[in-house]
RNA sequence: GCGGCUGUGGUGAAAUUGGUAGACACGCCAGAUUUAGGUUCUGGUGCUUUCGGGCGUGGGGGUUCAAGUCCCUUCAGCCGCACCA
């Protein structure tokens, strides 16, 4: 409980023979470190944001992508942090029971390489970061229930996760199998295909290679219709990632079907979204790793070389996009299965493996790959999609129309056409409809010491077997040495030794670890239950907080993670939900994703990158050049440590400024300039609120009975911010928020403003109303300034405790309204009606108007349009 | 190539269902206060002008009494995916 004779209140100094207007100019400045602290203290010693489970009031759940314990902070991290606290803050005062928690992504190859470099225990360094940055979020005054504090890399928390996995390892949804993954070089590890950039590892930047190893895999594709399906429900997310989804999913309906190869008994299966253009084939191309290009094609000269070729094709974007379309004849045909042509079967390079079943039939009328082949290869082109014109072919055709030379399809369209020829194909038994995915399923091994162990012993009779529960946690071995390239712990002397849990026989471990996003996938439900040793999350704690259908209501991060992080949380959900750990479906209901922070760029007279410290501290600026302001990048020099900023300037301007201006999805330019004005604003309220202070009632003196007719309009801005600021933090529009806050405090900021309405009728009151209903509005945004001023009118709570105002509904509506009149849609004057005029009164005050009169030039009205509230046009002729 | 987003003053940006374009800031200009700088206060600031006006939301066209907003077309920038059959 804080004592209110302790809080630091400044009174203006007031001269003895000062005009009134002079009382309304201190100088004084708001002490700001002091008084930030002093306020985080007192919400701390409160508990005010410690959170249980509370059924008399509604609930919301705001979450904000929780860190990688780097070691600070950085200023993507105050603008995610402060994005959720206007929201939490803002739910609390609208009455919810706000769960607002924060925690630590633990597990990663930093700390890896930071023990590698500086010989530093991965989990020591870990956990001093997360102390170290826990203290920094602190110091920005954020509303988090730090009780529920959860670190992944501790065993508390990953024992849970080994327990899932046994239970998916249960039900089939995890297994293993020997396949070629993606390997980075220089981590020395695996990589998910999430996790391939551009053919490039996404953290080192290191060209992936292939290899072959054995692999745990999660099985997302068996889940890949719900994922897609179900992000019809995700209406508060963007747009844009739910697209980036849908097409990393990739479904596509087709018809798979097989083709004879003309004196073989083997068959080719084929896989196809076109099946109306069947009757257009021409010719038939296989992958080059293809199980049958080898037996097809190995007896005709150049093969091999052709296959050589084939492969040293790099699969970055520029090698793909410059790679020619080349083919191999291998000499043999195919029939077709409805023409009973023979067609040729080639090799070709552009033909992968991966997707469908590795081969293609060609229609060069309409695909445009398939005609630039023909011609080079000359083969036959025949139009079986009439577009009505059916001129000579220059490109593929790939439009809309009625399909031609296709036998049973002709004259149909292409839809009824893909329809009855798998209709046809099934019912021949040569093939069947079915769907294709680009989505491979989530391979989870990593070759690292710093990630949770995968629950599995290996016996040489029994093979691989899962850890018994009752052995759980397989906890990481603290002591490790990174001496030696790869994972040290196949290097540790003991601990992959154990016995199998079946025969009994010594065995080994599993030493590689899981995929880090294995713990971001299912953290947002630790949170609801942080201390449940027996299970995940307890399922009443979990249907409190993630009913079915509401989850987290506000989840706010980077658009980096939309096809990362955000896919395997979905589908982490559903594979929980399917085992019985929770209800739910999604885990995020609404999803807002914040633009980046940029900063200028500066080079020196010798063109190397420096700082914008450094830039300001030249002599000559005229030597250095000055970039644009992209992304901060160590490499460029051009970031900020928010910890400066928080020092120098304060956390509530430091929350300002990262709110106004730029809309939260847009990237934010981080300037000097931008700050400091933020901080003048601060400072500008404490002084209105100081230079009022003296002169209004105290907070609990009745409402006068008259108001005056200015101050009626103040009091009526007043309340119609109120509902303003509301509606602009429901759509996320802080920016906005902010330019509200400042035009409120506009009406009020001027001496000489302020020393008028404290004369009039109902002055004084009204001015006290305005400044609280003005402090709790920017509570949200600038949380300890409101604290100290809410104390200094004379109250003893916390405003933290408060509830948003509510808006005096006979204060939003206007007795009159100035409205625009045009001439011939030129607008020429404004007049000012009720807002129920009727036309002729509006008719009479518009073209009473001088401006409006000689703007008609005399002319006839021809027609008079009145819009209540909004406009008048005449038009004039 | 496919998909998506964005184009508004010197700058960041506002503008419910089409209804006074540029709110709110940054910057800049002038004045006041201050020993000075900073702070603070007062006023100004889309472009142009012969001071009547005229022109203005990337360009062109259209619908409408009325278009930043709707339709067609085109250009530029950014992001995602990409030999996906």
């Amino acid at each position: 409980m804080f004592d209110n004779k302790n809080i630091y209140i400044q009174i203006p100094s007031v001269q003895p023979c000062a005009s009134v207007v002079k009382n309304f100019m201190s100088t004084e400045k708001y002490n700001i470190a002091e008084s930030e602290a002093k306020w985080r203290k007192a919400w701390n010693e409160r508990k005010c944001f410690e959170v249980t489970e509370d059924t008399t009031k509604d609930k919301y759940y705001v979450l904000e992508m929780f860190p990688y314990p780097s070691g600070r902070i950085h200023v993507g991290h105050v603008r995610n942090y402060t994005l959720g606290d206007v929201v939490a803050r803002y739910r609390r005062a609208r009455g919810f029971n706000v769960l607002r928690p924060m925690g630590w992504d633990a597990f990663g190859l930093p700390a890896e390489n930071a023990a590698i470099e500086r010989g530093a225990h991965p989990s020591d360094w870990t956990i001093s970061n997360t102390a170290e940055m826990r203290e920094q979020l602190q110091s920005m005054g954020l509303a988090i229930d730090w009780s529920r504090e959860i670190t992944t890399c501790k065993p508390d928390y990953y024992r849970h996760e080994q327990a899932m996995f046994l239970k998916f390892l249960e039900r089939g949804i995890a297994y293993r199998k020997e396949s070629m993954v993606n390997w980075d070089p220089v981590d020395n590890t695996v990589l998910a295909n999430e996790q391939v950039v551009d053919g490039k590892g996404w953290r080192t930047g290191a060209p992936v290679e292939r290899r072959k190893l054995n692999q745990w895999f999660l099985k997302i594709t068996d889940y890949a219709d719900e994922l897609i399906d179900d992000l019809d429900k995700l209406d508060r997310w963007p747009e844009k990632v739910r697209i980036m989804q849908e097409n990393w999913i990739g479904r596509s309906k087709g018809l798979q079907f097989k083709w004879d190869i003309v004196g073989k008994d083997e068959q080719i299966e084929v896989y196809t979204t076109r099946p109306d253009t069947l009757f257009g084939a021409s010719f038939l191309a296989l992958a080059s790793d293809h199980p049958m290009a080898q037996e097809l094609g190995t007896d005709k000269d150049g093969f091999d070389a052709f296959i050589k070729k084939c492969q040293a094709i790099g699969t970055s974007e520029a090698a793909i996009e410059q790679a020619e379309k080349l083919g191999f004849d291998t000499d043999h045909t195919a029939t077709h299965p409805l023409l009973k042509r023979e067609v040729p079967v080639y090799i070709a390079n552009f033909v992968l493996m991966d997707y469908g079943t590795g081969a293609v039939f060609g229609v060069p009328a309409h695909d445009q790959r398939d005609f630039d082949f023909a011609n080079k290869y000359d083969l036959s082109i025949t139009r079986v999609i009439s577009d009505g014109q059916d001129d000579e072919l220059t490109e593929a055709y790939t439009g809309e129309g009625t399909l031609i030379n296709s036998g049973i399809l002709d004259g149909k369209d292409i839809a009824s056409a893909k329809e009855l020829i798998i209709q046809k194909c099934e019912e021949d038994g040569s093939g069947f409809g079915t769907t294709q995915y680009r989505l491979r399923d989530w391979g989870v091994s990593r070759q690292r010491y710093w990630g949770c162990p995968i629950p599995i012993i290996y016996c040489d009779d029994c093979g691989p077997l899962p850890v018994p529960e009752d052995q759980l946690p397989v906890e990481l071995p603290k002591d490790i040495s990174f001496d030696k390239p790869g994972n040290p712990l196949v290097h540790h002397p003991t601990w992959k030794n154990t016995t199998c849990p079946k025969c009994g026989q010594p065995a080994t471990r599993e030493t590689d670890t899981f995929d880090t996003f294995f713990e971001s996938s299912w953290y947002q439900f630790r949170y609801c239950d942080p201390h449940n040793d027996s299970a995940p999350v307890g399922k009443d704690k979990a249907n409190y907080w993630m009913p079915k259908g509401a989850t987290v209501e506000q989840y706010i991060g980077g658009v980096e993670h939309a096809v990362l992080h955000l896919l395997y949380a979905r589908f982490f959900t559903k594979i929980m939900r399917d085992c019985g750990y929770v209800d739910c479906d999604e885990p995020f209901m609404g999803l807002f994703t914040q633009g980046m922070v940029t900063h200028e760029t500066y080079k020196d007279a010798n063109g190397k990158w420096i700082t914008p410290i450094e830039y300001e501290a030249l002599v000559d600026k005229s030597t250095a050049k000055v970039g644009p302001s992209i992304k901060m990048s160590k490499s460029k020099k051009n970031v900020i440590d928010p910890e400066d900023i928080l020092k120098t300037y304060g956390a509530d301007a430091a929350r300002l400024f990262i709110l106004s201006d730029s809309p939260p999805e847009r990237d934010l330019e981080w300037t000097e300039s931008g700050i400091e004005g933020a901080w003048r604003f601060i400072n500008k309220l404490h002084r209105i609120v100081m230079d009022y202070q003296q002169h209004i009632p105290a907070h609990d003196t009745p409402k006068p009975t008259h108001f005056a007719d200015d101050i009626n309009e103040l009091r009526s801005a007043a309340h119609k911010t109120i509902n303003g600021i509301a509606k602009s933090i429901d759509d996320f529009a802080m920016n906005k928020v902010v330019a509200q806050i400042r035009e409120l405090s506009n009406l009020i900021a001027s001496p000489k403003q302020a020393e008028n309405y404290v004369k009039l009728d109902g002055g004084a009151w009204a001015i006290r109303e305005t400044l609280e209903i003005l402090i709790k509005l920017f509570n949200p945004m600038m949380p300890h300034l409101a604290e100290e001023l809410w104390s200094a009118l004379g109250h003893n709570t916390l405003l933290a405790d408060e509830p948003w105002p509510v808006a005096d509904e006979s204060l939003l509506v206007d007795d009159t309204v100035t409205i625009g009149v045009q001439v011939n849609g030129k607008v020429r004057a404004t007049i000012t009606l009720s807002p129920d005029a009727n036309e002729s009164e509006a008719r009479e005050a518009a073209l009473g108007q001088d401006n409006v009169k000689k703007a008609m030039d005399g002319k006839q009205v021809r027609k008079f349009i009145y819009v209540p509230g909004k406009i008048v046009n005449v038009v004039a002729g």
